[in-house]
DNA sequence: CTAGGGTTAG
């Protein structure tokens, strides 16, 4: 009678709370043998704090009254259907050092948090353990280990065990499928695609994806029409390659001609008008949306941080917390967060985060702590970027990039080019951003020749200087001295120099007192910028200290009435800008 | 139970 009534309970447990009275309700009544049952039953609920179900599943299974391996397979799957892999992993671990005998249930799903975070180790000595427990010819544990190999990029592998697999299905095929396309290695993939018998949407989303990424959309939509089926994923891996290769317009066709959206949809979307600088747009779907994820917020608040918008992406932090709907930040939240407060050289709000950081639940990584470097280091705070440096796990190469340009503003060319040279010596190839870090390095020093070594040398990795890399050589160029060198390099430019080149040529004028070259710099800042008034004020202190008088209270009044002003002697300049 | 579409740091 008792034990009827609990199994109906325990089939409609969906809340911690539930799972706590009914688990009294066990012990009272002295029925541990149903406490491996609640646990299955309670985490077949798709609850909303799941955590704090994981939480208390995990306490559950070491108080259980005898181990049992039914009960431990449940909860590893349940952390591994949730993402919690590490813990899926190390509750296995300790699941075998109490020499249970794993349920296929354990195996597929520990070797699933093996293969998501690249535990190669874990996941070659769980093989091992799939002999000795006599999984040889179970297909969900002998998918799951093709699908490690097949994650972890060695095909041959893979390609051995699934030809070794004495029964297969659908997924494993798709599994070696993606990881083919995944390895890049397309032709293959086609073979492999045309040979599988019953492919379904997963294996035509897979090739049409592949396509997509590898930019390669003709094929790509030929193979999105041929579909016997399209979903949701069929759609957003169109998008996706359009995204990827610039067709913003193209992507938005798509999002608007299928039948309906999700998540994946408007997140791929908002991305990509970030990545196209269309913040507004970006801005507007974001607002249409009528349930915002963890990971559509994410792409919004990176927005916000990759183009410049930092007050606005803090904004959005804080409304994240305010909606308590369960949006929780993560990792990647904050990460553009500290980038945001990087831009704003705002510390302080970085300490207010840093003391919530447990609640959120969130440990500092590699990829965190190399977003704090460049805080603390834009705050002057050298040392602690320095110590978060060598805190690092791996220090790769925007590790190395953010502390170079950390030791450059901060006056230290010499602990930068040691960085550049260990960089060098740990066959890191540095990329653009290395050198906006060491030509900063080299300017913050006043370090012409060197820098402009620095700058020349760039070629020699394979890197053509941007914008920015000429705007840093003008200002360093500029400020010794060298104003017609500055000019000549400027009018040399592959590409059309912006404000922020001119601005420096303009500023250096200043400093040197130069009225030709002031007038030409200021001609071109006007002429790109429609709020010109700094520019006017710094050409009119150029006027005043050479005692150009007159020039300079013609800018004055010109500044005051905001009209158009004529500059004298500069009508020729205008034949510069396109050499 | 195992497969597909997505967000992060310089």
């Amino acid at each position: 009678m008792v034990t009827t009534k609990l199994m109906t309970l325990m089939k409609k447990c969906s809340s911690v709370k539930q799972a706590k009275q009914i688990h009294a309700h066990i012990l009272i009544n002295g029925l541990t043998f149903f406490q491996p049952l609640l646990i299955h039953h309670m985490l077949l609920w798709d609850v909303i704090n799941y955590r704090t179900m994981a939480q208390y599943a995990y306490s559950m299974l070491h108080h259980l009254h005898s181990p049992d391996s039914f009960a431990w397979g449940c909860v590893i799957r349940f952390f591994s259907q949730k993402g919690l892999f590490t813990e899926a992993v190390s509750l296995y671990v300790q699941m075998h050092r109490m020499r249970l005998c794993p349920t296929s249930h354990a195996i597929s799903s520990a070797l699933k948090s093996c293969a998501r975070i690249q535990d190669m180790l874990g996941g070659v000595s769980i093989h091992g353990q799939v002999h000795v427990f006599g999984f040889n010819t179970c297909v969900y544990v002998q998918t799951a280990l093709l699908d490690l190999y097949s994650k972890m990029g060695d095909m041959g592998t893979a390609r051995k065990m699934f030809d070794e697999m004495p029964e297969k299905s659908v997924v494993s095929w798709n599994s070696l499928l993606s990881g083919y396309v995944k390895t890049g290695i397309l032709d293959e993939a086609q073979d492999f695609f045309d040979e599988i018998p019953g492919k379904d949407v997963i294996s035509w989303n897979a090739m049409v994806s592949g396509y997509a990424k590898a930019g390669n959309m003709d094929q790509a939509c030929t193979l999105f029409q041929q579909m016997p089926e399209r979903n949701l994923a069929s759609w957003n891996a169109m998008i996706t390659g359009f995204i990827e290769c610039g067709s913003i317009a193209s992507a938005r066709k798509c999002f608007d001609a299928m039948p309906r959206q999700n998540c994946v949809t408007w997140m791929t979307m908002i991305a990509g008008y970030s990545k196209d600088g269309d913040v507004d747009s970006a801005r507007r779907l974001f607002n249409q949306m009528d349930h915002k994820d963890l990971l559509s917020c994410n792409a919004m608040l990176a927005c916000y941080a990759q183009n410049s918008k930092p007050k606005e992406a803090l904004e959005l932090f804080n409304d994240m917390l305010k909606l308590d709907i369960n949006i929780h930040p993560d990792k990647v939240t904050l990460s553009s967060v500290i980038s945001a407060c990087s831009q704003l050289g705002d510390l302080e709000h970085w300490f207010w985060i840093e003391s919530h950081i447990n609640d959120f639940g969130i440990v500092l990584d590699d990829h965190l702590a190399t977003a704090l470097i460049d805080l603390y280091a834009k705050c002057g705070s050298i040392d602690k970027a320095y110590e978060l440096f060598h805190s690092l796990r791996k220090k790769d190469l925007v590790a190395h990039s953010a502390m170079i340009y950390g030791c450059g503003i901060n006056g230290r060319p010499s602990d930068a080019i040691k960085l550049f040279e260990r960089m060098l010596a740990d066959c890191i190839v540095p990329n653009l951003v290395t050198f906006t870090g060491l030509l900063t390095a080299y300017n913050h020093a006043g370090l012409v020749e060197k820098g402009y070594q620095c700058f020349n040398s760039m070629k020699d990795y394979g890197l053509v200087p941007s914008i920015d890399h000429y705007g840093i050589m003008v200002d360093l160029l500029g400020r010794a001295g060298y104003l017609d060198e500055a000019y000549k390099l400027i009018i040399n430019m592959p590409m059309q120099p912006n404000t922020g080149v001119w601005g420096a040529l303009l500023l250096a004028c200043r400093l040197h007192n130069n009225v030709e070259l002031g007038e030409v710099a200021v001609q071109h800042c006007i002429k790109l910028e429609s709020d010109a008034t700094g520019y006017y004020s710094l050409l009119s202190s150029i006027y005043a200290t050479v005692g150009k008088w007159d020039d300079a209270k013609k800018m004055r009044k010109g500044m005051e009435g905001k009209e158009i002003i004529k500059i004298p002697g500069c009508s020729w300049t205008s034949n510069l800008t396109t050499p």
